[in-house]
DNA sequence: GGCAAAATAGACCGACCGGTCTATATATTT
DNA sequence: AAATATATAGACCGGTCGGTCTATTTTGCC
């Protein structure tokens, strides 16, 4: 049934980096031990090296985003409880993990230069994506799409945001407060009128 | 008129590459350069090395935030303006830095890790002071303390979770439309009924 | 001036960093 | 079975990392 490749076993122990201590903060050994692979292979699969298999592991994670997005939004039309279940989602892993767990593209998107081509170049692509995704669906809800954009944003946002801060309180409170915060400012004014 | 110590040189030092890289992205001999100071200064005036110097920066840049509150909220009694004019100026540093000096506290609240324990407690305190300062505006303004709380939540999430993705994007839209959607909703349905 | 404390200066260290290279093993193809 | 890609394995390398240590200079105080 293990039928793990070398290459996912890296991707997977790079983006379980990137999620907990960012790119700077894992070593090679450290990766390669994780995904038991010898040096040989990281190289062979990946022959930029780490920032490659960053790269490789940006666009998995990016992947894996776009698959909840779509399971989310199937399994509850309300765009706008749907975005609440994302984020009880994200709050649970941050939660479950000792608070070391938040956004997995957050820390490498701090962390890299205008030097980190590639890397940025990513990431961009896989927040633009997400943005893309929630104005979407905010939009076939109802709202303009102008709107529907600043409301992804905002989202985003909150759950960037709220992350960090929870991560840096080690308690969920900070999310929670500004989840309802927002939650309550739509609940009125809101083409269809919700509560999550 | 120079009368900067080499204390104060070093502390800005690693302020400034904690908002640009974070603290794995700069190494000491950058430091040093950066503040024209031998190594021996260095463990002089912080004996626990890099890290303690980073809780200086820390503490540093809590004062400064401080101050920048006090400010903002003097010179405008309406607290929704007075974030307003937070996020403005913050968005100018970023497109004034080609959008590398966001919050220079959040590289190293994701890159950090439990093991970093006073840098972690130093972080907490900064953010907790930084959320009651602005919940105590909110209140005054006439809000519950309640509510107060969960939107300085809401506003430190937006602040950082819009600098990370105008970061990444490599322009202010996202921040500046995460902006909008946030005071459109505010807009009507607040003590005051205030636009910035 | 004389003296002690504070600060500066930088040579030096072992550990680890990311990366290269050669050798071997494992599939795949013919 | 032979030949050929593909993948694994890890010794090795120069460079840089954060940190220590000793020596020297500067400062403040009597």
């Amino acid at each position: 049934m293990k039928k793990t490749s070398t290459r996912d076993k890296l991707i997977h122990a790079m983006a379980d980096a990137l999620q907990r201590k960012g790119l700077h903060g894992v070593g090679l050994s450290e990766l390669l031990e994780i995904a038991g692979a010898p040096k040989g292979s990281l190289y062979h699969h990946f022959p930029g090296g780490k920032s490659e298999l960053a790269v490789a592991a940006i666009e998995h994670i990016s992947r894996h985003i776009d698959g909840l997005f779509s399971q989310l939004f199937a399994q509850q039309t309300d765009p706008l409880k749907a975005l609440h279940n994302w984020l009880q989602g994200a709050l649970q892993q941050l939660e479950s993990s000792q608070f070391e767990r938040g956004c997995p593209l957050a820390t490498i998107a701090l962390e890299s230069g205008p030097e980190d081509v590639e890397i940025r170049a990513a990431l961009q692509r896989s927040f633009t994506a997400v943005r893309q995704a929630l104005s979407a669906q905010l939009h076939a809800y109802g709202n303009p799409s102008e709107q529907a954009d600043n409301l992804a944003a905002l989202f985003v946002a909150l759950y960037e945001g709220g992350l960090l801060q929870a991560r840096v309180a080690g308690s969920s409170e900070p999310l929670k407060r500004a989840a309802t915060a927002l939650f309550n400012l739509t609940r009125e004014q809101f083409p269809g009128g919700v509560r999550p």
